[in-house]
DNA sequence: AAGCCTTTGAAGTCT
DNA sequence: AGACTTCAAAGGCTT
C-alpha cells in the first residue's frame, strides 16, 4: 500500500485524527494568532504539508508570523465589544443557544482571510465567555487569520456541550478560517485554504443568523473602518452561503434551540427542522474531487445534470492513481480535522433526517417486489451454498460499495474500465443494444470480466447477476483496496489516464466515446432483479429505493 | 415545489 | 464485527 503522503503513514482513523488533532491543538496553544498571511501561503502550507506528511506542528507554529501588538489590542478590545454586544442580546433576550450560530464572520468581507467551512455553530458558553484568557488557536491550517477574527476563540464556542472539548485544553473553537467562500451578496469571495474550490462559492451561508451571530457581527461591523458594510441577511430573506450550514428560515425561539410550539404536529416539526440550518458533514474525499472537477466535466461535455456528470466523475475517480487520489484524502482528512475542531461535539448523526426525504430503508425497500413474486426469468440465479463463500472482511466494504455501484451503475459497468470490458467482451459491451447484458449477465461474463479491476464480490455472494463472487483477497485483485489515507474506503486499482471526457468508451456514458448524453434506458429485463442483500447494498444510496430495471424502466 | 438521480466516502445505527 | 443507513454536492429531471 503505497505512502501516499510521503511519509508518515498517518493513519486517517477517525480516533487517530482526534488524536492529532489534539496533538495539534496542543500545539496551537503556543502559538498566537497571525496576522494576515497571504492565503496562498496557507493553501501552499496545507499543500506542503499534505505532500510533506504532517510536517510537525512545531515547524508549523516556526512558520507563523508572530503575533502583532496592535494586532492583539485590537483583537482585544474586538473580542471586548463583542462579548458585550452579545451580553446585550442575551440580557434582551434575543439570543438564544444554538446550534446554528456563529458565523457572521461569512458577511465580512474585510475579513477575507478569515473565513471557514464550518464556523462553530455554537454560541458563547459560559464557560468560553470567561475564557478570555484561553490562548487565542488557530488551526495549522489557518496561519492567514484574520486578526479581528482570531482573538475571540470563546465567540465561537458550540453551544452544545462538547464532551471532548475543554476551553482549558486550549482546543481551537475559533473559526479555523477555512476560508469557504462567501457568495453572493457582494460578499467577498474567500478562498477555503485548503485550495480545491478556488473560485467557487463551496458552502452557501445559510440565511438565519442568530441572534448571536447578529451581535457578532454588529460589533465587528462598528470595528472594521471601510466602506463596506457587513450583510447581515435576516433569516426570512433569501440565503447566505454558509460552508456548512445549510439554508434555513427557520426562526430562533428565545431561550433555547428551536422548539416548536407543543401544537405543532410532527411532521411539521420535522419540516421545520429539517429547514434548520445545520452543520453539514465535511466533504469527503471523492466529493473533494467532484467540487473540483466538476466544473471541467460541465465544460468538457457540455452536460449539466448532476446525474451524468458524477456517473463520470466516479469513473474519473476510479482512474486516478493512488497518488491523485491521495490528494484528496489527504485533504479529506484535513477537512475532518478541521471540522472536529470547530464542531468537537458535532456529530453525524446530527443530519440525519435533515434531508427533506429519507430514503427508504432495506425493510422498505424489500418490500417493493420480492424475489419470489418476479417471473423466473428475473429470478437471480440461486448459486449452491457450498459455492458461495463466506463472507469476507475485506470484501464488506468493497462488496457493499460495489453491490451499491453494480446497482446504481445503469449498466453495471460503472467500474469496468475501458481496456477490461474491450479485452473482456469487446463485441457485448453495452454500447451493443443488441447483447446489452452480455458482458455482464451472462453466466460466462464473469470470467471474462473477472480482471483486475473487475471483481463481483456481493460480500462474498453473488452478484445480481448470478455469477460466483469470489473473496477479493483470495483471488482477485480488488477493484479497490483500502486507500492508505482513507478509513475505510479503498481505492482503484491501477490507474487509466483520464482526458477529456474519458470515461471508458464502454461505459454508459461513454459509449460514443465522447461525453455524451445519458445512456438511453434500459430495458427492463436487461438487469437481473436483485437479492434482498443487493438491494439493501444498493439501496443504502437510495439507487434502488426502486428495483433498478423498474427505476429506469420508468424512464421508457 | 419537492424529491429523484448519481457518484464515493465517512460515520452513524442496527443486528 | 459486520451489515446497513444516512448524508455530503450538484443541477437537470420527474412527479
Amino acid at each position: 500500500m503505497p505512502q501516499l503522503t510521503g511519509g508518515s503513514g498517518d493513519d486517517l482513523g477517525a480516533s487517530d485524527e482526534l488524536i492529532a488533532f489534539k496533538d495539534e491543538g496542543e500545539q496551537e496553544e503556543k502559538r498566537n494568532v497571525s496576522s494576515g498571511t497571504d492565503l496562498d501561503d496557507v493553501k501552499s502550507s496545507l499543500v506542503n504539508e499534505s505532500e510533506t506528511n504532517n510536517s510537525s506542528s512545531d515547524s508549523e507554529a516556526d512558520r507563523r508570523p508572530k503575533p502583532d501588538p496592535d494586532l492583539e489590542s485590537s483583537r482585544a478590545r474586538h473580542s471586548q465589544l463583542f462579548e458585550e454586544a452579545l451580553r446585550r442580546r442575551q440580557d434582551a433576550g434575543l439570543f438564544q443557544p444554538s446550534p446554528y450560530v456563529g458565523y457572521p464572520f461569512f458577511m465580512i468581507p474585510d475579513l477575507g482571510n478569515f473565513c471557514s467551512p464550518y464556523l462553530a455553530n455554537g454560541a458563547l458558553t459560559p464557560s468560553a465567555r470567561t475564557s478570555n484568557n484561553v490562548p487565542v488557536v488557530q488551526h495549522p491550517h489557518m496561519t492567514h487569520l484574520h486578526p479581528l477574527l482570531s482573538y475571540s476563540p470563546e465567540a465561537f464556542s458550540p453551544q452544545r456541550a462538547s464532551p471532548g472539548f475543554s476551553p482549558d485544553t486550549g482546543l481551537s473553537r475559533t473559526p479555523h478560517a477555512a476560508c469557504y467562500p462567501v457568495s453572493p451578496g457582494g460578499v467577498a469571495q474567500i478562498t477555503h485554504p485548503l485550495g480545491w474550490l478556488q473560485g467557487q462559492s463551496m458552502y452557501p451561508l445559510a440565511g438565519g443568523f442568530s441572534p448571536a451571530a447578529l451581535a457578532m457581527n454588529a460589533s465587528m461591523s462598528s470595528l472594521v473602518s471601510g466602506s463596506f458594510s457587513p450583510r447581515l441577511v435576516p433569516t426570512t430573506q433569501s440565503s447566505i452561503p454558509h460552508p456548512a450550514i445549510v439554508p434555513t428560515g427557520v426562526k430562533q425561539e428565545p431561550g433555547g434551540s428551536n422548539q416548536p410550539g407543543k401544537s405543532m404536529v410532527d411532521g411539521q416539526q420535522e419540516k421545520e427542522d429539517a429547514k434548520k440550518p445545520h452543520i453539514k458533514k465535511p466533504l469527503n474525499a471523492f466529493m473533494l474531487y467532484m467540487r473540483e472537477e466538476r466544473p471541467k466535466v460541465v465544460a468538457q461535455c457540455k452536460v449539466k445534470e448532476s446525474a451524468t456528470i458524477n456517473q463520470i466523475l466516479g469513473q474519473r475517480w476510479h482512474s486516478l492513481t493512488k497518488e491523485e487520489q491521495a490528494k484528496y484524502y489527504e485533504l479529506a482528512r484535513k477537512e475532518r480535522l478541521l471540522h472536529s475542531k470547530l464542531y468537537p461535539g458535532w456529530s453525524a448523526r446530527d443530519n440525519y433526517g435533515k434531508k427533506k426525504k429519507r430514503k427508504r430503508t432495506k425493510s422498505e425497500t424489500q418490500l417493493e417486489v420480492p424475489e419470489e413474486d418476479l417471473p423466473p426469468q428475473l429470478k437471480r440465479p440461486r448459486v449452491p451454498p457450498e459455492e458461495t463463500p463466506h463472507t469476507h472482511s475485506l470484501l464488506t466494504q468493497t462488496a457493499h460499495t460495489h453491490a451499491r455501484s453494480h446497482l446504481t451503475q445503469p449498466h453495471s459497468i460503472s467500474h469496468l474500465t475501458h481496456t477490461h470490458l474491450s479485452q473482456a467482451s469487446p463485441a457485448s459491451s453495452l454500447d451493443s443494444p443488441a447483447t446489452p447484458t452480455t458482458a455482464l449477465a451472462s453466466p460466462a461474463a464473469p470470467a471474462a470480466t473477472h480482471t483486475e479491476h473487475t471483481h463481483y464480490s456481493y460480500g462474498g455472494h453473488t452478484s445480481p447477476y448470478g455469477e460466483q463472487l469470489q473473496p477479493l483477497s483470495l483471488t482477485t485483485k480488488p477493484h479497490r483496496t483500502p486507500h492508505p489515507l482513507s478509513r475505510n474506503t479503498v481505492t482503484p486499482g491501477p490507474s487509466t489516464p483520464s482526458s477529456s471526457c474519458d470515461t471508458p468508451t464502454s461505459s454508459p456514458l461513454m459509449a460514443s466515446s465522447r461525453c455524451s448524453p445519458p445512456p438511453p434506458p434500459l430495458q427492463p429485463f436487461l438487469v437481473p432483479p436483485l437479492s434482498s442483500a443487493h438491494q439493501s447494498a444498493a439501496s443504502s444510496h437510495g439507487a434502488l429505493t426502486q428495483p433498478f430495471s423498474l427505476r429506469r424502466t420508468n424512464q421508457l
